[in-house]
DNA sequence: ATACTTATATTACAAACGTAAGATTTTGGA
DNA sequence: TCCAAAATCTTACGTTTGTAATATAAGTAT
């Protein structure tokens, strides 16, 4: 229950391709990337390195090259950078962020039908 | 419309601070965050600095002190946080957000109810 | 065995950030 | 008017991040 160590912008997307791929290579890693950015095969490696020193990732020698692994669970970080995210912006409450999307009008009819219907469904198994 | 510069995490906190207070003066700002922080009144005054350099906030002479303004808007910022936010973590989706907190037992039955009293009134006023 | 290819390891470098200290300019009070 | 206090302005410095380039080591094909 430690501090999970950051994980920047551009390091985060290399986590995703990595609990959603693993285990993988550097140059598997590479190829799903250049789908998604333009960074340099030498920038993603360099990324991957700063991951395997900030403990968030391992690897295995296979022959020649590299293959990762997530060293944390993916679910355990998005609950922290959520609730770290809602309480720096909204005061720790989820309900005022949804108010300000509703507001600035980033939900669509569609969007705010889905949400009755998963606040409908959950009501039903919360009880 | 443009672009809205990046305000760092600590730089956030003082923005919090002048938009809630504004117009507000240095010292003000630095005695309102030495009750959340422990930064020194240097600190403070190096993030004030870089605030009205990246133009988000503006100030008037008030004889020998500063007085201080927001130039950008608190929603807007929010709206840009969030969406960056929910694109780094969740794909784009709010809903998807939503969701895993829902499964994450991160909301109550009363944050649920609200939420469903929010998007219902929303709907009379989509109209 | 040797050169070529390809993976990894080392080094780079500027901008942003956290976190101030020191220098300088005002100004209110003696 | 001159100084001490207070405010702003300038400079600093280590870390993190984005974005690689260059150097080295290790398989691979001949």
């Amino acid at each position: 229950m430690s501090e999970l160590p950051k994980i920047s912008e551009a390091e985060w997307q290399v986590m995703k391709i990595i609990w959603q791929h693993t285990p993988i290579n550097t140059n598997e890693v590479i190829e799903k990337l250049n789908t998604t950015t333009t960074w340099s095969p030498k920038t993603i490696q360099t990324l991957l390195a700063r991951l395997v020193k900030k403990g968030v990732i391992t690897f295995k020698k296979e022959s020649r090259a590299f293959v990762y692994y997530p060293a944390v669970n993916e679910h355990e970080y998005l609950k922290q950078e959520s609730d770290s995210f809602i309480n720096k912006f909204y005061g720790g409450a989820l309900n005022t962020m949804i108010l300000n999307f509703l507001q600035q009008e980033k939900l669509s009819k569609d969007d705010i039908d889905e949400l009755k219907k998963i606040l409908a469904e959950k009501d039903i198994k919360g009880e």
